[in-house]
DNA sequence: GTTAGTGCAAACCTTTTGCAGCTCT
DNA sequence: AGAGCTGCAAAAGGTTTGCACTAAC
């Protein structure tokens, strides 16, 4: 596990390792989603219960800064909250179903490309890249044209999408 | 201007053009920079000092849905608000110093491409694109050595922005 | 033993909502 | 005339801050 390297990395910046932070490690690296503030709260109180939200907030900020995580929006498919993943080797594109909110990553040279030119073309030193995709994945267009017979015009006219039938919604605890 | 683009799309769609639409369509138009609903409030309010700030959200929101106008983050540099534009034909991404905050924009073919292989290999629908690259202007590069030669290590070991000495800061009226 | 880090409560910023009244078409 | 919009007040959602206490090194 990457958690290792994580935490060897921490602590030659003299970060200190305390339960929490080691909870909160394990819960981003372990998990395959991609976690936002209020969930990863969640889960790290079931593994302590005196852990604070506020400690999540401040424990997300750091790794960000130190460049252990990445922050995501993606589109803000279901509020305003962002989302974290440990930072990879490879630069990837997060795909954002708007209908079910699944998220697919995409590794590709244009990637590669886009960076390479910014970089030449503005010598802009490049920290950090976010390339999302908003959009309807295959499952989810044929549900939509299904909808779409029998649904409302009106949505369809304002170009809003259905609202989510199961997926997002979070309040506070 | 596209302003009156906007105006036959708007009422084609039977949403009416209100006194206040038309002072926030023509500022988004006219505005050469990303404005954020605060700003954009700020600079209706000296057209109109009875305009309301939930009249600029609902505008927004509106704008947004109706396909009109793009939503951004610039990679939260200045704090958690969006930032607006009106829809280009051409894609682009945009490239934000952390220092100054200046944003540039880059229109180039890996973003096409990207858009291609993604349709392609995931059969995927694209409604939104939204590419951000947060990091050093060439101007700020320089800067930025400079000020490290002299500033204290600490910040420069947590890989912290040093904080802009110009820039953001918004708070209400 | 220091100093960084935590928990708690309260603040803060951005955005949304409910509702009565106004105004485009 | 009447549905669609607006303004106002209030709330919600997400995140940050101040401060006294605790724990990692």
């Amino acid at each position: 596990m990457a958690n290792a390297d994580m935490k060897d990395s921490l602590r030659e910046k003299g970060v200190r390792l305390t339960r929490q932070r080691q909870i909160l490690l394990e819960l981003i690296d372990g998990s395959g989603k991609h976690l936002d503030a209020e969930e990863l709260f969640r889960l790290a109180q079931a593994k302590d219960p005196k852990l604070n939200r506020v400690t999540v907030y401040r424990t997300l900020k750091m790794l960000k800064h130190s460049g252990l995580v990445d922050e995501l929006d993606l589109m803000h498919y279901g509020g305003d909250q962002h989302y974290y993943e440990t930072r990879l080797k490879q630069e990837h594109a997060h795909i954002i179903c708007l209908r079910c909110g699944k998220v697919e990553e995409f590794f590709g040279e244009p990637l590669a490309r886009l960076r390479k030119q910014v970089e030449s073309h503005f010598g802009f030193e490049i920290l950090i890249t976010r390339t999302e995709i908003g959009g309807y994945c295959s499952h989810c267009q044929v549900l939509r044209a299904r909808e779409m017979e029998h649904a409302a015009v009106s949505a369809e006219l304002a170009d809003i999408p259905a609202p989510p039938k199961s997926p997002p919604s979070r309040k506070r605890g």
